[in-house]
DNA sequence: ATGAAAGCGCTAACAT
DNA sequence: ATGTTAGCGCTTTCAT
């Protein structure tokens, strides 16, 4: 394999005098970058980067922690990181960690380690307080609200949006309403709840422990869900759903346990995904692959603009109005 | 920063024999190893990976190129990869290229500048030539039927699965059988088009155009296929659809626009995602899962079996039952 | 404008 | 068992 020594000696220059023909530097006398392109491309030659990323102690490689990457919830996130990544000449390592502190860690250590400049957190366990053992080492973004001066934060305002969604329900007179949601201990979630307690407390409704559903993420749990409602002597008449996935989930498996939406149960879910139009599902839209792209920018300007303090940004969020209410 | 020669400095060795403890090296005296182990505490010093890779020449780093992470197809490929590569250490590198050949291109380039070990292709529109290009820059991995003997190759044998949908609906009664496909011009296309053809001349039926639908990735485009199918004058009583994805998006809006499956149109698809069971479409499981992982194990025994040749690897799909046929 | 040479932080061959 | 040292292939400072 050739190495930067190979071409400075064919090419009859010094291989500071290549690095600098490789690199765009302007300096070099026409004839001698001439030569070096020559044997460049004579050769085939490419420089190995990870002398590269050694030398210079930057990877141009950004890490993205999420649970799992099998999920509309995820893979549009990622989706919007890597458009950016991609335009800036960034690449980015995947750690699927299924919510394992340890695989969480690991990601974070590739941080210490170098192997990654920046890391994009999309959901986990670990707490706050280990997460910021890791500041000092590189860029961190979290797709959550949260205070932390040091870490940088993308997010929705869940407490806001899930408010949106309550309120469009009580509008349309619904009182009896449960919730489904996803990890009960996220950030996030703790949003919601509280925008779901603020809510019926304003109608003076009261909140009935079998109308929250929680660890709903997938299609399949919407079977669940309706079985047990099914099941329930006193019913809820709406659900916030948290998920399109499961919102989805709900009104097929209903179709199938003959429970009927809206007419027995209205729903309004979250994302916006394409499921939910093809169902007719009223559903709050929520900017994902737009959050990514955020996350993505939020790193890169830090390192264009020699490290900048973190910032946080919230990302709107929109109703839209379809058949399942 | 702290570096090994200042961890051997402080426990009063020499680097290598700190290199040794770090890497698990058995010849080291237990009062050195442990004397280098408390210097690496105190400072909380971590390997600077790029040194390691440089120095070894290689990153434990697999690619994996696709055209979009944000499609179940593919997520569950990755799926399946990230678990393998996970249980051996090693780490995925994301190339999204939405089938753009100069991305696909700069995949293969990672390769040569040796930022991955190896690369796994899950859909690609280079053509094999190109990719022979490579094939002495690092193991390289597609998820296809192909016969180059430098490339390891796992795959579905999308003849055999073509043709056991076409058997079913043939053995139903059906005669006038359409399909929706992705790219006409992929490799699995060519050979699910064989089979369809060779499954008509069978029973001697003849092709219709308007009945063969190609670029079908999303549930959006069942929309479209709906529309289409309404339109014709001669319409086709079963289809063949090679996504869940573009499945559901027929069943569901063939209920909005008023086709009904099966009644109206038979439907057997392919997949077996979570949706197909909601919605009781019948469906041929494709072992995406398993795809990833047996992709993965490819390269993982091509470095630990010293370069071995190119393996190729048939997986096996079944046919479930439902009720969309 | 160009070259010499000193790193970057680690691994591994070699010597003892 | 342990240390010395020569790489790995590039970037970058410092001379000239």
């Amino acid at each position: 394999m050739a190495n930067i020594r190979e071409i400075a000696k064919r090419a009859g220059v010094s291989v500071s005098t290549v690095s600098r023909v490789l690199n765009g530097y302007p300096y070099v006398k026409e004839e001698k970058r001439k030569a070096v392109w020559d044997v460049v491309h004579e050769l085939n030659y490419k420089k190995n980067i990870n002398a590269v990323h050694l030398s210079k102690g930057k990877t141009n490689i950004i890490g993205v922690m999420l649970p799992t990457i099998n999920h509309p919830y995820f893979s549009m996130i990622v989706e919007g990181i890597a458009e950016e990544a991609l335009r800036y000449g960034y690449h980015l390592l995947f750690f699927q960690t299924n919510y394992d502190i340890h695989k969480e860690l690991e990601a974070l250590e590739m941080l210490r380690v170098k192997q990654i400049d920046g890391l994009i957190i999309c959901s986990h366990t670990i707490s706050l307080e280990t997460l910021e053992l890791y500041i000092s080492d590189g860029p961190i973004v979290l797709c959550e609200d949260i205070q932390e001066p040091h870490i940088f934060s993308v997010y929705i305002d869940h407490y806001q949006a899930f408010m949106l969604g309550m309120d469009y329900l009580i509008k349309k007179g619904h009182s009896k309403i449960g919730y489904c949601l996803g990890r009960p201990t996220s950030i996030n979630s703790q949003k919601r709840k509280a925008a779901y307690k603020d809510a019926l407390q304003n109608i003076h409704a009261s909140i009935h422990a079998n109308w929250m559903f929680h660890h709903c993420l997938h299609m399949g749990d919407g079977k669940r869900i309706v079985s047990t409602i099914l099941s329930l002597a006193e019913k809820p008449t709406a659900l916030l759903v948290t998920s399109d996935q499961v919102a989805a989930g709900i009104v097929l498996w209903g179709k199938t346990y003959g429970l009927r939406v809206p007419n027995d149960l209205a729903i309004v879910s979250f994302d916006n995904h394409p499921i939910s139009e093809a169902l007719h599902i009223t559903t709050i839209e929520l900017p994902l692959s737009l959050m990514g792209k955020k996350a993505f920018q939020m790193i890169y300007d830090y390192f264009a603009n020699n490290y900048t303090q973190p910032k946080k940004e919230k990302l709107p969020v929109r109703l839209i109005e379809r058949a399942s209410v």
